[in-house]
DNA sequence: AGCACGCCGACT
DNA sequence: GTCGGCGTGCTC
């Protein structure tokens, strides 16, 4: 008999566990359906129910009369076994699959349901829904493929001869002359084609076909499971000559994929070192040998440029998967990959759980970023994963980084399987432009209240005049970051969350980054009645507007330099983001002015001065990644300037000049920066010197989340004293720094173990058997990049 | 999560 | 005497 081992598709702790159900040989070969296999979503019986489920393993026991056990080992009369009622899919994923889902569910403490559906595409799977009558019944998914009716030459193409009265006639076999086209353009063209085309297919000379349409590329050319060709993917261009430091970084991957057993090579090259270059040259190898390859990029940088460079490299071999494309062109990317067509997958983190084959290695390019560790759950990061899956099936992980994590440079220096490959040049030799750190401590000592130095202003006033770019970052979007009454002291408050409301100049509101909650800004303080309410911190808005008063009045700039403002409120519709920076490229002098999102990525040859409005916003978040991240912020953007010929400056405005996160970023100096922070963690507990679990607890009722929280501390202590002893340490639970959002207020318990420890173990362990309380939701952070 | 089983209050 | 309230507990 054939027992399949299902994951439930209810993701609740109570029912975190494989369930043994026995599969009828006729499922198994298939008769009248699918056959039954593992990756296959499938309908079962559980406690008087329907329900969804996933095969994460099958295999035939010899049938015996009496006990034997499950594949689980718990003691299970195979003869009672419910069945398999019916197979609801074709395979999401293979075994491999299947280990990884449960892999992850051990490694983040996640619900196995969750890790499952990693690997189904968004949509595509059936669900089982409650009728209006009571009933179970299963709902076709929303997602499927899609079809286009195409014209081609019939068997009598040549031959027949249209009357000459029968224009749409000749029309269309003009065009199918041309090439195969779709019946809906053939309408567009000329009308109303159906019975014209009836008539020709009648007669031989065209032939009405259906072809799947891959959604998402290009032109949609395409036969089922081979993307578009074409003029849409250009032919595949030939690798450039190689510097020094990339043969030695293309020769250390080549080193690492050849011991098959999933090494790690950090390439740790400055901005413009031509990382990518070495990823594609790796990338040539691994396809050469046969096997495939995934590059994760972080989802910012997913833009058409950066596809276009891999496709550029290997045409139609490219598969795309990212969270912006809708659930159809995801399903058909998916598709296109578990074809086998795809040989190299770009996308996001996301792009680790597609149906890739023999995947022989991973890239994550920009392995520091934080978009890599996924915010809900499972709450996996990528690097962990991709390193399981290489460390599987024997291929290698490259990460690649101007700025390393420190996680990342602890393990190349501990751990014998990681090893680095550095290139500490600019492919074209340029060095790497000065940072000046301009002390705005001092600045405003000396009576400046403006929010552009003296030096950065001149600054701009010489580069610009020239006729080049620059690039200023600031990380506030909005006008001001909140409003202060000077006679009160009063601040407005998100009545939703536990955050000051952003001032935007733009109708005068005030706006809740957390949870977008908008009102109007008061004209006088809404606690006291003072008028006297003033706008603190600048924000995009607000530095645009004084940006613009301050060019204005330089000599030979003045108002034709445009001011490109890229924030969460300029990139909101679909193709802004793009937009934005094609008009910046276009402009002779610019001024590109933005949040985060233009840190990186931005490739623009004359960009000759980067400012950073002020490095500070990040230093004072009350996380012990803070240093980390102002280190990595100002090397990042440091990268835009001076990319080609020219040479590139950098300035830094700060109230923290002294902050050695700033000195150390201002001399590209990361070992200074390293030996300042490193001994801190050490001494504070925190990673890479421990591990972490974040617990987190949330609800709507404060009280209940307290007690809740409360509780649930005291469990945990109990089970680190019981389980492992002294070397945890379970800090007590407090509300989150964020502690209330879209209102609901936030606990959290942080748990250390030392770096050998499994910490998620004993966390599941707990969590299967904790009674739930309904109004309060819990779940564990393994790992967590922020405690926010 | 949902459903069954179970043990106490107001009804045809 | 039963119908049904929703409080535990189990689901291959």
């Amino acid at each position: 008999m054939n027992i399949a081992s299902v994951i439930v598709d209810i993701p609740t702790q109570a029912l975190d566990t494989p369930y043994s159900y026995a599969v009828p040989d006729e499922m198994l070969v298939g008769e009248g359906g699918r056959p039954a296999a593992v990756g296959c979503a499938v309908l079962v019986t559980l406690g008087g129910r329907k329900a969804v489920g996933y095969i994460v393993g099958l295999e035939e026991v010899v049938p015996s009369p009496d006990e034997g056990t499950d594949l689980w080992g718990t003691p299970q009369s195979a003869a009672d076994l419910k069945q398999v009622e019916a197979v609801l899919s074709a395979p999401f994923f293979d075994e491999e699959g299947a280990a990884c889902a449960l892999w992850l569910a051990d490694r983040y403490a996640a619900p196995l349901a969750e890790c499952v559906r990693l690997f189904t595409p968004p949509r595509a799977v059936p669900r089982i829904v409650r009728g209006r009558d009571g009933r179970w019944r299963i709902e076709e998914p929303a997602i499927g493929e899609v079809d286009d009716r195409w014209v081609t030459r019939g068997p009598a193409f040549d031959a027949f001869v249209p009357r000459k009265n029968a224009v749409k006639q000749q029309e269309v076999l003009a065009a199918v002359d041309a090439g195969d086209v779709r019946v809906a353009e053939l309408s567009r063209e000329f009308g109303a084609v159906g019975s014209t085309l009836k008539a020709l297919a009648a007669k031989g000379a065209v032939v009405v076909e259906r072809r799947r349409r891959m959604r998402g590329m290009e032109d949609g050319a395409s036969r089922a499971g081979a993307p578009a060709g074409g003029a849409a993917a250009p032919a595949p261009s030939a690798a450039p000559q190689l510097t020094e430091g990339q043969k030695a970084a293309v020769a250390a991957i080549e080193a690492a994929r050849a011991a098959s057993d999933g090494r790690v090579v950090l390439v740790d090259g400055v901005t413009g070192s031509g990382k990518t270059e070495v990823y594609l040259q790796a990338i040539e190898r691994t396809l050469a040998e046969g096997r495939r390859a995934i590059v994760l990029v972080p989802e910012i940088s997913l833009t058409p440029q950066t596809v276009a460079r891999f496709r550029g490299r290997f045409g139609d071999a490219v598969a795309v998967m990212h969270s912006r494309m809708s659930d159809g062109e995801r399903y058909d990317q998916w598709d296109f990959i578990k074809s086998g067509a795809a040989k190299v997958v770009v996308g996001a983190r996301s792009a680790l759980f597609t149906p890739a084959a023999n995947v022989g290695l991973i890239v994550i390019d920009e392995e520091h970023e934080g978009s890599y560790k996924q915010d809900s759950s499972p709450r996996y990061h990528a690097r962990d994963v991709a390193e399981w899956m290489m460390a599987r099936a024997g291929g290698a992980l490259v990460l690649g980084s101007a700025t390393p994590s420190i996680e990342s440079l602890y393990q190349v220096n501990k751990n014998p399987r990681w090893t680095t490959a550095a290139l500490p040049e600019r492919a074209n030799g340029r060095p790497m432009p000065a940072i000046e750190v301009v002390d705005m401590a001092a600045e405003f000592a000396s009576g400046s209240r403006a929010m552009f130095s003296g030096r950065l202003a001149r600054a701009l006033g010489e580069e610009l005049a020239q006729g080049r770019k620059a690039v200023l970052l600031l990380n506030q979007r909005g006008f001001a970051k909140f409003l202060l009454c000077r006679d009160c002291g009063f601040v407005p408050e998100c009545p939703h969350c536990s955050t000051s409301l952003t001032y935007h100049e733009q109708g005068a509101k005030l706006i809740c980054h957390h949870c977008g909650y908008t009102v109007g800004a008061p004209p006088v303080c809404p606690e006291c009645g003072s008028p006297y309410l003033k706008k603190f911190g600048a924000g995009t808005q607000r530095v645009e507007t004084e940006l613009r008063q301050l060019l204005d009045g330089l000599p030979g700039v003045g108002p034709t330099v445009p001011i490109i403002r890229m924030d969460a409120d300029t990139t909101q519709a679909k193709g802004a983001h793009q937009a934005l920076l094609e008009e910046f490229a276009a402009a002779d002098a610019a001024v590109l002015l933005g949040t985060q999102m233009i840190a990186k990525g931005l490739d623009f040859d004359d960009v000759t001065l980067v400012g950073v409005i002020n490095a500070d916003t990040q230093l004072h978040l009350p996380d012990y990644r803070a240093g980390e991240r102002t280190f990595q912020l100002i090397e990042q953007v440091a990268g835009r300037a001076g990319r080609a010929e020219l040479d590139g400056r950098v300035m830094v405005q700060t109230y923290e000049a002294d902050d050695v996160a700033i000195r150390a970023a201002a001399t590209y100096n990361r070992g200074m920066f390293l030996r300042a922070e490193l001994p801190k963690r050490k001494l504070l507990g925190y990673p890479p010197y421990v591990r972490m679990a974040n617990v987190l607890l949330w609800g709507a009722d404060e009280h209940a989340v307290a007690t809740e929280a409360e509780l649930l501390h005291a469990q945990l202590a109990e089970l680190v004293r019981n389980e492992v002893g002294e070397r945890w340490q379970v800090l007590p639970a407090v509300p989150c720094v964020l502690a209330k959002l879209r209102n609901t207020y936030r606990y959290h318990i942080v748990v250390k173990a030392p770096l050998d420890d499994d910490i998620s173990a004993p966390l599941v362990r707990l969590f299967r058997t904790r009674k739930v309380t309904p109004a309060v939701n819990a779940a564990v952070d393994i790992d967590p990049v922020d405690l926010l």
